[in-house]
DNA sequence: AAAAAAATGTGATATAGCGCACAATTTTTA
DNA sequence: TAAAAATTGTGCGCTATATCACATTTTTTT
């Protein structure tokens, strides 16, 4: 366990560049900085929450296990905060995360951050505005996962990573077949099915997790269609 | 638009309660308090936003239009906030509010909300809080929505009325069919179809919307299983 | 480099639930 | 109170997608 100097750490996030030199001070004594690669678990559900958990550099997947399988709710790029919830909602993680690319995360003690917030309005402004942000996102998701069927799903998917994720229509993917399927709440084989389809007719190029988006404008509709 | 004396109000929520009592006159100045019956809307999705809403009693619907169809996000009963989210995510209303009971809200100049947030520790924390718990329920629902079977979808929202909102296994439905339908993402028909093998199989009496669950223990195994 | 394990692709089949059509009921309007 | 409108129930066929089974490819282990 390092004790990384946050007050010169260049990747602050938007609320701890509201701190003060001595909050900075204090929070790198209340601070442990650790690497993930990917597939290791960086928070695990049904665990106590003694953290909040600030997400440095890299890709990290949240999920929860469902009846069935597994189900990815979101997908996080650094630099992002992602406990905050289980943190004042409860003390008790709702969810977990694994890092799905090589990963820096900060855990900052849970006691800490709370006075932070209540010695520092401007740090909690910023909190707040992060935290509707997130479940902006959330909305998001969740309406994308009601209404759309399977081929608008993996679209709209892929022009995530596309365009939040990667800023590329040329990335690799960071998950397996089965992850993307749990991402998108259908099976395996209907994402292998559909990639096969994008491929053959020239949206996509697909080689193994290489993708490659050759008709933007038509996926969009394909997602936006449902 | 009337001048309610918040500082006497006592339907204060937990955050208000943090207030003291000079921000309470100023919390007083810069609400309005506003009665709406059912179906009536209370913030419409992509209008702009300056008011936080407090839901003062009543209770509420979240929905947004969907590719198809509307879908219903949540049900909020009072005491609750709602577009903290919109406020400090973004300027403009991701969803629109509409009260499926009489209801009565006061909108919070977003303006003056800031400033305590700033000025009041205490309140900003409690507003984390109150963020915090809504974006778990959001996590539930979303599970709920996407690895569950109709029967279990119309199941899971039964129980969430009888439990989390009216307290009592008889109740009367504040919504539609087809409402019902929104908020479980299923169609009316398949809706219809439930209800009436629920009340077959003596799980529930249905009469219209009034509704008594005859056999929790079932209903409840039929929501977790799927 | 060979063997084992894991991930992926694909055909065949089964089915849950949607969409349509229309009848029955309830609510609203006039 | 009658007429019109909206909501609800139900039968039926269709389709998207899950499920199963297995071949193929890729990755990991030894």
């Amino acid at each position: 366990m390092r004790n990384p100097v946050c007050k010169f750490c260049d990747i602050k996030s938007q609320a701890a560049l509201k701190l003060n030199d001595c909050q900075l001070d204090v929070l790198g004594n209340n601070i442990s900085q650790v690497q993930f690669g990917p597939g290791e678990i960086i928070i695990k559900q049904d665990a106590p929450n003694k953290s909040v958990v600030y997400v440095k550099s890299g890709l990290v997947k949240i999920h929860i296990e469902g009846p069935i399988r597994e189900k990815i709710l979101n997908i996080f790029k650094a630099p992002s905060y992602l406990c905050l919830h289980s943190t004042f909602g409860d003390n008790v993680n709702h969810f977990s995360a694994t890092a799905i690319e090589k990963t820096t995360v900060c855990f900052i003690d849970s006691i800490t951050f709370g006075n932070f917030i209540h010695e520092n309005g401007d740090f909690a402004y910023q909190i707040i505005q992060d935290m509707g942000k997130g479940e902006l996102k959330n909305f998001h998701n969740l309406i994308n996962n009601a209404q759309k069927q399977n081929m608008g799903r993996v679209a709209d998917a892929l022009l995530f990573f596309a365009k939040e994720i990667y800023g590329s229509n040329s990335f690799t993917l960071p998950l397996s077949r089965q992850e993307l399927a749990d991402l998108t709440g259908i099976t395996r084989e209907s994402t292998s099915r559909i990639f096969t389809n994008f491929n053959n007719e020239k949206i996509l190029n697909v080689k193994g997790r290489k993708i490659t988006i050759l008709n933007a404008p038509l996926l969009k509709q394909i997602s936006v269609n449902g």
